[in-house]
DNA sequence: TTGAAAGCGCTAACAG
DNA sequence: CTGTTAGCGCTTTCAA
């Protein structure tokens, strides 16, 4: 049994190929009611199903979006996949997902795949924005950076530097002189906004006599050991870049018996789900996964003329682990 | 500037589409060293990339695998979708990623779209595998089904029973009586042979005179509802059927300030990243995620002749939750 | 309103 | 060893 093709449609219909190309799509021509009819039920008895290859290959548009995210086992990425294939889905979309693991080599071999594959547009976290960028450009191919993007660009993210500051700043309200911090990598675009809105905000209200800051990856022994790090010079609070890495630190605390937040204060940054089981419950920074990754598929589908640059604000989730009651 | 096509290689190569193919695709003819390399520099010199699309269109395959999973928010399918992504990369496919968000008409229209995609294979985690089967099995597309699935079917799945039975059983080392449980939904298969185990383990050991259980979905909420249902019997132990909802279980057993494990012992399922870093970290039955990736990816490719029916062993990783050490 | 036919870019006979 | 050519299944002019 082969496949059933636009041909053997047209055949059981009694009309021609082009006919049914017609109804399948709505157009680009009308067609009679009556041999729309015919179409349709020759569709039906015969199980006929468009072939998107085919489509793909004299249309144009393959209705497929690529993501490339560093590692989807992070809960951070994992939710915004999860939101991107949403958004997706209702815009009759396909998602390819890859993981780039953070290496350059393989986030450009993911999109020289990608490109092959002829993808409408990418979303991606990119190592090597630029070289990443001029790909994708001399491929014609639509994209929109998270994170760090080449100027030019279109780029969706969020207030790090801001972000980084409430959170210190709201660290400083509860009293707390000697704030700390576990960054992400070094060299990482956000990271280095986090830490940046972390070290203006403690300077400018002057809080701490040395700035203990630690590099770790965003995972959770990242956390776990950025904590070993820092604990023995005893930070009343320490603001961790991310929620994996809080999640680490919270265990690391545990491990020298000391109690969050009465000993230690914790504030993170992300707002996935998991910040709200950790016990305590951690007081994070808020990033609008679902309307990040709705702004990125829209801006593949249809762009704006000019490169988008959005930054979105982030809210405060104050929860216990920072102190509050 | 257009597409650079095979065509326009031949032509500054001086030579014919064929041989560009052959070039390409290392064969099925061999092609002269001198020619190989004006070839390459052409390749090179026009930036030709080879279009999948096309490819796909004659040659049958698209390298692609599609993955269909509830909820890739949730660590363990995220964990999974890793492991499949890495398996399928390392065999030179690209994965398709789609969530069906526990919902049977959702699932079933994202494989009519993969089918539609004409995707190699896809590896899917079925709420009804009967359906689905039938529709790949007509569509002459290959399938692995993960969890659930219907006599006849490749699957790949773990222990569940074992796996409950030797976490009931750790728990009944340590001298509880009163183990309850946080099930999985009504319904699922998946869920119940977890229950059936743990039923097993506590009615063959008279461990326990009534049987606390609760259906729950597989959500940190699922665990926290759950456990405030449990608590107010005061059982000695709980055994979750996932980390996701563990970690919703501590939280609850810290809000109503009962110490874990001295207060109440804690035993999961699944063993993703999470449950080493939870306070207390949580003994779990581990599944082998990235065997059964690989194993899944293996089977779309080349498949066994006759229907894989692969029950993966679990193990017990025992950490602090359960009372040990 | 419908049909014929020209490709989309590539692979694989088939023929030199 | 290399070139010619017939499709793969579909969309869309262009004619009727």
């Amino acid at each position: 049994m082969t496949r059933v093709t636009q041909a053997d449609v047209a055949r059981a219909a009694g009309t021609s190929m082009a006919v049914v190309s017609y109804v399948v799509n709505r157009g680009p021509r009308p067609v009679a009611e009556e041999t729309r009819q015919r179409v349709l039920a020759a569709i039906e008895q015969t199980g006929y199903r468009p072939d998107g290859v085919a489509r793909a290959l004299v249309g144009g548009s393959t209705m497929t979006l690529g993501l490339i995210v560093p590692d989807i086992a992070n809960e951070f990425f994992a939710e915004l996949a999860g939101a991107v294939e949403h958004a997706a889905r209702a815009a009759k979309r396909t998602v390819l997902l890859a993981n780039s693991d953070g290496d350059v080599q393989t986030e450009l071999g993911l999109l020289e795949t990608f490109l092959q594959r002829r993808i409408d547009g990418v979303v991606i976290i990119s190592k090597a924005p630029i070289t990443a960028a001029r790909m994708l450009e001399q491929a014609e191919t639509r994209r929109v950076f998270l994170g760090a993007a080449p100027a030019g660009e279109s780029s969706i993210g969020v207030d790090n530097f801001g972000g980084a500051v409430a959170a210190t700043i709201h660290l400083v309200g509860h009293g707390f002189e000697r704030i700390a911090m576990i960054g992400g990598p070094a060299g990482d675009e956000v990271a280095e906004a986090r830490r940046a809105g972390w070290q203006h905000a403690i300077t400018s209200l002057g809080a701490v006599d040395d700035l203990a800051f630690v590099h770790q990856p965003f995972t959770f022994d990242g956390g776990y050991v950025g904590a070993r790090q820092l604990l023995g010079a005893r930070p009343q609070a320490v603001f961790a870049a991310s929620d994996r890495q809080a999640i680490g630190l919270l265990r690391a605390a545990a491990d020298e018996g000391l109690s969050v937040p009465d000993d230690l204060a914790v504030i993170t940054f992300d707002g996935s789900a998991a910040s709200a089981y950790a016990v305590p419950s951690l007081t994070t920074v808020q990033q609008p996964i679902a309307e990040m990754a709705a702004l990125a598929v829209q801006q593949l589908i249809e762009p704006d003329p000019q490169p988008l640059n959005a930054v979105l604000e982030v809210g405060l989730v104050v929860r216990r682990s920072c102190g509050c009651s």
